[in-house]
DNA sequence: CTGAAAGCGCTTACAG
DNA sequence: CTGAAAGCGCTTACAG
């Protein structure tokens, strides 16, 4: 910096402030300038400018699987966006693991990261807010609860309308002993889908079948699969299922075709989110499209314009659309 | 810091000292030093020490795809093991596209990383090299040519012998009419697997059929999909074909369901790399396991060692192993 | 074993 | 419109 300062016969100072286009600068003077850091090929360095400015240009970006199309799906949304606005995305990955979770929060301060985004959080509200409290810059994606609301931005998938969709697809189609396959209750979608499926069958006068709820492991197929098997022998009326996600949708299928159930005509399956997966099996999951992308870009969008000043603690709800295939016509 | 070092009564060139580890610090200095950062809740500043040291403990990591199991599973055994080391990995991806692979080098130079690992560089060896030579450390993995091999370190994984493990497991099923279903030549384990596919057939006395070699979008299953089809039309004596990937080979087989051509009855079907979905579909894939994790931890040691002083420009092979399921007994 | 001081490469009030 | 100087928070020869 000092070369071109000297090469265009000014100061620091003035280098700095065409590089930033700051203050009042004459044309001739930047041109001068421009000139001689071409002629140098120089680059500013990042890193003392962060030193100087307190900014890094950097954002963390925390999901709890990076070998879950749901979740890379949306970081491709989000570095298409702040690769634009010159930000870029320090990816983490907490592997559903609370302490990782939390120690995600900590290292990305000392990274000195600018904000973060926060893709559904495990840990519980009361966990999460002193974390959100102590960044001033912080987006959740579908997090548990409410402490934190007043301080952080939030996007949210409306999963009770989208089990809604999925429900009276089913009832329409006939289906009368519905059933819905799901994760543990540790994260706000498993929640939400399972409530709303409750109100959904609820509003339809159907109750679900069986009463109690069918958990199994979430994030592979096998936990679909063994779940399902043993339910469809225990209630073989049950004539439709809606599912947490593609992935335990996928197992419930190979369960029926292992056992003969012909699917979608003994029973209709839908699945959640819409990974390519969905379209990849036989028969092809009908199932609720979540705007993955989508989210990626707009939690970035909303982080910039909070680190850019405008505090405002807005929520962002995001509607889910059915897809309609053939495990369920 | 000066807070810490007036705690602690001593001088910061004291206080770096100790939390270095560096020069002879007497017991007694260390303790007061270490009570006060304890006291005051001291974090070193990241940026600080990088603008003194010239060390940023980032790591730059570029990959061709983020949606592709393959390459992040490679990039989850890269993470743990920085995380280890304390080193941070900053995740680029290029969509496959030469320009943003170019784009990427520049930009983690601007970011001053301390090393880049590229994974699967479809950029040719004459547009790599000068990248190479202008970063001191770098781990290919996967990369074509050879002109930038005295620079860098390099991890590849052992194609032709892979392909000749599915080769003559198909021949010794009692296969005699082989193809393969490929991808454009633009990136180095799709050349070597052809090659390995033509030598492999060759030792076995066997010629190849068709003559020409099928080509086909190999970054989802559509691709092997359609091509099949077309080609188990046209050649319907073929009875084994060995795939670039398990996409195209899934895509191979779901021809084959349509087409009511029994797999492995009629056809045996081989993929390459083992990702989750081989494993998901019906008949489930036999195919070539390649350690993804490992490779992804093993970049990151050479890389390390790169940085740390021990320049050896090594080579190192993996070796790829054949797991046996439906699609090929 | 410890300290005073310069330096890393920028930015930004403060003057003019 | 431009400059001199201090400061960001560390590290590291150089002295003692």
């Amino acid at each position: 910096m000092a070369d071109v300062a000297h090469q265009a016969g000014v100061t620091k100072t003035t280098v700095s402030r065409v590089l930033n286009n700051k203050g009042e600068i004459s044309d001739e003077t930047r041109q001068k300038v421009l000139d001689a850091v071409e002629q140098l090929g120089y680059r500013r360095s990042r890193i003392a400018r962060s030193l100087a400015t307190d900014q890094t240009f950097l954002l963390g970006f925390i999901v709890p699987s990076i070998s879950n199309e749901f979740f890379t799906e949306i970081v491709r949304g989000a570095e298409d966006t702040a690769w634009e606005k010159d930000y870029k995305i320090l990816l983490c990955n907490t592997e559903g693991d609370w302490a990782r979770e939390e120690g995600m929060f900590l290292f990305l301060e000392d990274i000195q990261v600018d904000g973060i985004v926060v893709c559904a959080p495990r840990l519980p509200e009361e966990h999460l807010l002193p974390l959100v409290e102590q960044f001033q810059n912080v987006v959740v994606v579908n997090g548990q609860g409410i402490a934190w609301r007043e301080l952080a931005g939030s996007i949210e998938t409306d999963d009770v309308g989208g089990m809604a969709k999925a429900v009276d697809h089913l009832v329409a189609a006939g289906r009368r002993h519905l059933t819905y396959l799901g994760g543990p209750l540790d994260a706000r979608t498993s929640t939400e889908r399972y409530h709303g499926f409750l109100n959904a069958l609820n509003a339809a006068g159907l109750t679900p079948e069986p009463a109690e709820r069918a958990i199994c492991f979430p994030t592979n197929l096998e936990g679909g699969y063994s779940c399902f098997k043993q339910l469809i022998r225990a209630y073989p009326q049950t004539d439709g299922v809606a599912c947490f996600n593609d992935l335990v949708a996928a197992g419930a299928i190979r369960a029926c075709n292992e056992l003969g159930v012909r699917v979608p005509d003994d029973v209709a399956v839908v699945g959640c989110d819409d990974i390519q997966l969905a379209n990849l099996i036989q028969p092809s999951l009908t199932t609720l499209q979540t705007p993955k992308q989508h989210i990626g870009a707009l939690a970035i969008h909303m982080l910039l314009e909070r680190i850019n000043g405008q505090r405002d603690h807005e929520t962002v709800t995001i509607d889910q659309q059915l897809i309609i295939r053939e495990s369920a016509p």
